[in-house]
DNA sequence: GTGGTCTAGACCACG
DNA sequence: GTGGTCTAGACCACG
């Protein structure tokens, strides 16, 4: 389990700790069948409650990544290096979507986000 | 005051109400020296609270993009094209920052994130 | 809020809760538009707890069934006649792959099935 | 023992080997006298605990479909074809029961019932 | 006043 | 020992 917890993040724990398992699971660092931490004991590490662990989990699951069998643990789901590029790809479009949403509200162009991009990625 | 506000997105209302603005004023649609709406007036239009569109103005003197004049009203603020360039791309870069961050904790190049930002935009 | 939940049952409330509200909405006895009650309301009047609550509401919302609006409340969505019988099947159709594996794995056929239904429905 | 184990299934363990074991001999696939496998050697072969294969046989003792002989093993029952085929109506009925009442809920009636099970049985 | 999130602690089923 | 569910109570943002 290497996450890292901002408090001061507008963003709710459990979205920030889903974020960045799906991340590693995405992008190979948690491979098929690894088997994550009791929720118990990620709670105890991360310093926050039960629930919070178990609501990044369960969206997890809803999108596939991870399998969790009771009394066993949640092990990475099983895919292909297609299935992973497919799945990252859709996450990663319906943020886009909104990101790119508040770029055309101040008229900016295709080129001209690409432009800005470039300087700071 | 041409705005719409959705109430099924999950962005507060105020800062729907902010970007929008501010969207106009850095497009050119509201020229320097045009006066926003009275605070009450705008809420009855748009029916949201008046301390809604408030925190939405406060938030826009804050850019600088508008100044009030108690017992007068909000204005647009002058600022040149140039100007008004150089706060439009703060404020997008800004925006950008966090959404490259979420791009490269998926492992994302910047090559891959202008791919998929060229299939949708 | 006409709800009967079963302590006895080995269902668990939340997903009790989200299958009676589901009926409802689906069955038409509530239309588009209506407001649920305040979450921690209902969960007084149920005697559960308001996270019990929430967790039904959220999986209505999932299902596209409500639409949940902060400080406001939770209203049902609008759909039409017609998709409001595809979704209603859609659901059916789920639980009933289930029901008809079970049947299957006791060597029953459609005709067995149905007659046995006949007698009891 | 032909029997297969899906740990992705919600269903626990010892319901899955319960249901099918019944199926097998209420389908006479395992006839009258037959004697199931040790606990012990059953738990190896499916990779499951003891505890677990134990629940299952005393669920089948329940349910009259095997008699345990202490020091000698677990046998499949006598029952004429007529009893072993009012058993497995019972145990449908009992499931099918749970079944109805959810179809109720959405106000099906036994018709819509009927056509949706014909498109996927 | 509304929903959104979080906590600490509890009891249970499964194995 | 593992996850599944539930509770009572708290603080926060939005309006």
């Amino acid at each position: 389990m290497n996450v890292t917890i901002s408090s001061t993040s507008d963003k709710p724990i459990y979205q920030q700790l889903h974020e960045q398992i799906s991340a590693q699971i995405l992008g190979g660092e948690l491979e098929s069948g690894y088997c994550l931490p009791p929720i118990r004991q990620a709670a105890l590490e991360l310093h926050v409650s039960v629930i919070t662990v178990k609501k990044a989990w369960e969206e997890l699951e809803r999108n596939g990544l991870i399998h969790t069998v009771t009394g066993k643990g949640c092990f990475v789901a099983e895919f292909s290096p297609d299935e992973m590029l497919r799945i990252r790809n859709e996450m990663v479009l319906k943020q886009m979507e909104g990101d790119i949403q508040y770029y055309k509200s101040f008229g900016l162009t295709l080129d001209e986000v690409i432009a800005l991009l470039g300087k700071i990625y």
